[in-house]
DNA sequence: GATACGTGGCG
DNA sequence: TCGCCAAGTAT
């Protein structure tokens, strides 16, 4: 296989399908001399860490026209921040999004590096955004690695050995056919090739642009790669959480910065997450069955208990509460405990 | 290197 | 119903 042809291929792919997305810049547009914005590039690669582009959307919507520039959102307190997060997952994120915003504006003058090393060094930047951003604004020839680039390359390559094993093998891999010119509109090429035609189940070999190229198609295993060692079996964890409202308000805490849900709002709760304080105060409370919900390493039955009187509490405080600003955990509980509040 | 860290959709 | 999977990073 010549190296140049894959790239050749997927970009001209890309030129005649290329998916609109609103932190997008078209081809098209970019011949006309329009330049992706670093800042919306930039958000935008960090909600798609592990999170679909469907998922992302309409939260890219709401934090770009909330915040339009990095110094708006820089300038954003904390609490803001973690409620427009809410229901997205992985809450680190939203936390190491506004550390960047605050070091790119008090270190950087409000500019983003233009290079991938400079990238790299912001919090919340590894090693596939610090590329994916500096070859898409900067066209810098980086090598973008993600979950689709590595399955890609695996299947290109029939690359048969496991992951996380293969990762190094496919990075090395991902070099050889990474171009230098258009490298942005190349990196998201091979990605939208794997979201969309080279998927995880049932490829559509047929349709595909690297047909003819690709060892994997050739060999009829392509639906098999990439190989992945068997994952450990989630154990069950058994919960309270504890939910008590006072007029129009609700008993809430924030919860610690690190671990679970960290930084979000939550009803007190216990025994899931390491902790075990008991109620937040004495009272008759009433059961009202459980909600269930899976988290990245165990699955979790929540006992969701409701006061029927409220007293002082010994954790958290009485405040307004937009259910939309609650982690999707504790907004189930929230259902389950106030079904009327709950639309549709 | 292994583990922690969410959520929703799909087959 | 349930396991797998998604444009990963931090520690």
């Amino acid at each position: 296989m010549r190296d140049a042809e894959v790239s050749q291929r997927l970009l001209e792919w890309y030129d005649a399908a290329a998916r609109v997305m609103p932190w997008r810049v078209p081809p098209a547009a970019k011949a006309a001399g329009m330049r992706p914005d670093p800042y919306r590039v930039w958000m935008s690669e960090v909600m798609l860490q592990q999170t679909t582009v469907a998922a992302v959307t309409a939260y890219f919507q709401r934090f770009t026209s909330r915040w339009p520039t990095v110094a708006d959102l820089a300038a954003a307190p904390d609490a803001e921040v973690m409620a427009e997060w809410a229901g997205l997952g992985y809450y680190a994120r939203a936390r190491n999004l506004l550390a960047c915003a605050r070091a790119v504006v008090r270190h950087h003058g409000g500019v983003f590096p233009d290079t991938a090393a400079g990238m790299r060094a912001l919090p919340g930047v590894g090693p596939y955004t610090a590329a994916a951003v500096a070859a898409i604004c900067h066209d810098e020839p980086a090598v973008v690695v993600d979950g689709n680039v590595e399955r890609v390359m695996a299947r290109l390559f029939a690359l048969e050995t496991p992951l996380p094993t293969a990762k190094p093998e496919l990075v090395r891999l991902a070099a050889t056919v990474t171009p230098d010119q258009r490298p942005g509109d190349y990196a998201q090429a091979v990605m939208d090739l794997g979201a969309t035609i080279c998927t995880p189940r049932k490829p559509a070999c047929g349709i595909c642009p690297l047909l003819g190229l690709c060892a994997a198609q050739r060999l009829g295993i392509a639906a098999e790669l990439p190989r992945k060692l068997a994952k450990p079996e989630k154990p069950v964890r058994q919960g309270v959480a504890w939910v008590a409202r006072r007029g129009d308000q609700v008993l809430l805490e924030r919860r610690a910065e690190r671990g679970l849900l960290g930084g979000m709002l939550a009803f007190p709760s216990d025994g899931w997450d390491g902790t075990t304080h008991g109620a937040p105060f004495e009272s008759d409370w009433r059961n009202l069955g459980a909600v269930k919900h899976t988290f990245t390493h165990f699955h979790l039955v929540l006992q969701v208990m409701l006061a029927s009187t409220t007293a002082n509490p010994q954790r958290g405080e009485y405040m307004p509460l937009n259910p939309d600003d609650l982690p999707t955990l504790m907004r189930k509980a929230y259902d389950l405990a106030f079904p009327d509040k709950t639309p549709r």
